[in-house]
Order: C-alpha cells, then structure tokens, then sequence
DNA sequence: TGAAATTACTTGATATATCAATTATTGTCA
DNA sequence: TGACAATAATTGATATATCAAGTAATTTCA
C-alpha cells in the first residue's frame, strides 16, 4: 500500500512519508524558501551583493533622505540580522551607504544611502522584478493571494 | 487613497506598498521561512543542536543501518550546504555520528548514526513535532495540504 | 592499456551569523 | 539630583556558510 511520493519527497530524495500534513507544510516551507532565496541570490551575485545586503539597500532607499538608525534596519530585515552593525561596515567600506552618529540621541547611528548606493539599487529594481515574476509566476494571481495568506498566518501564530 | 496595510508589511514595517503580487508572495516566503526556522532553532537549542545538525541526524536515521555518504546527505538537505564535510566533522566530534571511508568506493565516506546520535534525534521528535503543530497549526489541514501544494509549484519552476 | 575526464570529497581563505559582554548615552524615579 | 535601569550600538569569540582550489580514486574510451 505504497502511497505516491510527494513532490517534496522528491526534491529531498525521502523515502519514507511525512510523520505528518503540518510537518510536511514545515518541510516543504523551508526548501521552498531556500530554493527562493538561492534564486534571488544568483540574480544579485553578477552584482556583487548578497540578498541580506540588497534588503538593507532597499530598506534604506525605502526611507528616503532621513534614513533609519541601525536597530530599525534590523527590524525590517527579511531575516533577523544580529550581526548588522559589521553588515553595515561592509556597505559603507563598498562606499554604498553612509553612517552618522545622530545628534539628538547621541547612542543612535543613522544609516542613509549614498548616491552610488541608490544607483545600484535602483538598477537591480528589473532584474530582481523578473526572479519573482519568474519564480512565483508559477501561480496565478489568485492562488499567490492565497499563497500570501497562508503565510499571514502561520507567522501570526 | 490609501490601500489598508498588509499583516506582512506590518511584519516588516514597509510602509511603501509591494511592487506586485508576486513580489509580496516571495518577500512574505522568505520572512515567513525565518520566522518558522527561529522557532525550530529555539526548541532546538536547549539540547544542543542547530536545525542543519538536526537535520542532517534525521537524514542519517532515515537511512537505517546502512548510513549514505557524504554528497548524498547533502542532496537531501532542507538548506543547500556546502560546507558539508566540516559540518559532519562537528558532528562527529560530538560523536553523534561515524564516518567510514567505503570499501568498493574510496572515493566515498560513508556516515552513520552513533547510538547516542540516535537517541538523541529520537528523544526529540516529540518536541520537534509539537512546534510544527503549534505554528503550522495555525492553518486547518485542508489549508496545509493547499500550502504544501502551492509551495510545490513554486520549487518546480 | 592508459591518458583525460569525472566524481567524492577535503582544505584554505574569507564572509557572514550568533551570542555574550562591553561602552556610551539616555530615561526613570525615589 | 543621582543611582539604577534601559537603550543603541560596538566588539570579541566562535560557529557556520561560501567559493575556489586541491587531492585521491574511479570511469571513460580512443
């Protein structure tokens, strides 16, 4: 009474069924995830950044001219960041953000794009655009909506 | 005109709306990724190991008494990981599993799972089962069986 | 056969992630 | 006020990730 693989047992190449749906869902949202993000990661890599440094450069362009001090980037990551302090070293040693201590809270850094960092961003907007197009195009609209949704959810928890 | 606000802007703090379906699907992915593997990671913690080390001991009990070598572990992986012969290296300094060069094959390494290796990923499959139904239980199982159905599409592309 | 390609790792160098501890500054409130 | 707590960030130590290059064993096939 051999039940069908699962197209997610195939891609992890397991024999054995699933202990259980939820457990499965669990699996199937990690490798999903990874397949993603390496998707995205190989679009930017020609470009020499990595996902977690494009997300800071977008938060960043999202905040326009006043910029966010360091922690609010940190909150607005994709991924939780506890390293952001040396992350944000290596963007202002690529010249592609600039730091200044605030002045009205003496503890805060705020962070801003620099102009050559707003021109790297800006000109990754299609390639990026298209992964997603690309990858997530696989569902309709309706079914991305639901996707969306299902995913409300499971964080919400 | 302001469009209300979705939970994963909130999630993110974007005040800026998603540039297409697509791309809020994929954002919401990736976030929705971290979250759920933050949470293994917690429950994991307190006995000693990181969901790649816990994950790579499942693959190694799943393959019985026999073990498999090292590249095959690294197919079945939920994350993509190169570093894989320094990750068994750790492994086998904690002793949870042994590594045996292959007899028809020099070329290979094959890895297995110590006795304490299996006991100790048998002591955790109740804890690790309860976080999947905790935070995948948010969905009923007709919505997981959805999730885990759109999730394959998106891998196939 | 035997040289060349392929496979299965291993190793070195560097980037990033994680956690704990530390510093500087600001807020709280007895 | 002034001690104490809380906040924002940095730093140090270590684990893990990534990529390129190297090594040893096996295949391929002229």
């Amino acid at each position: 009474m051999a039940t069908d693989e699962t197209p997610l047992q195939r891609d992890i190449r397991q024999t054995k069924p699933f202990r259980s749906t939820a457990h499965e869902a669990g699996v199937g949202l990690l490798k999903t995830a990874d397949v993603h993000e390496r998707r995205v990661a190989e679009t930017l890599k020609p470009h020499g950044l990595t996902p977690t440094q494009y997300n800071v450069l977008r938060i960043l362009r999202g905040a326009g001219p006043d910029g966010l001090c360091t922690l609010a980037v940190g909150t607005r990551m994709l991924r939780q960041t506890p390293g952001i302090s040396r992350m944000m070293d290596r963007l202002e040693g690529k010249h592609w953000i600039r730091r200044v201590r605030s002045a009205d809270d003496r503890r805060e850094v705020h962070c801003y794009l620099t102009r050559d960092g707003k021109r790297l961003v800006d000109s990754l907007d299609a390639v990026v655009d298209k992964v997603d197009a690309q990858a997530i195009g696989a569902l309709s609209t309706a079914e991305q909506r639901r996707l969306i949704e299902l995913l409300d959810k499971v964080r919400a928890r």
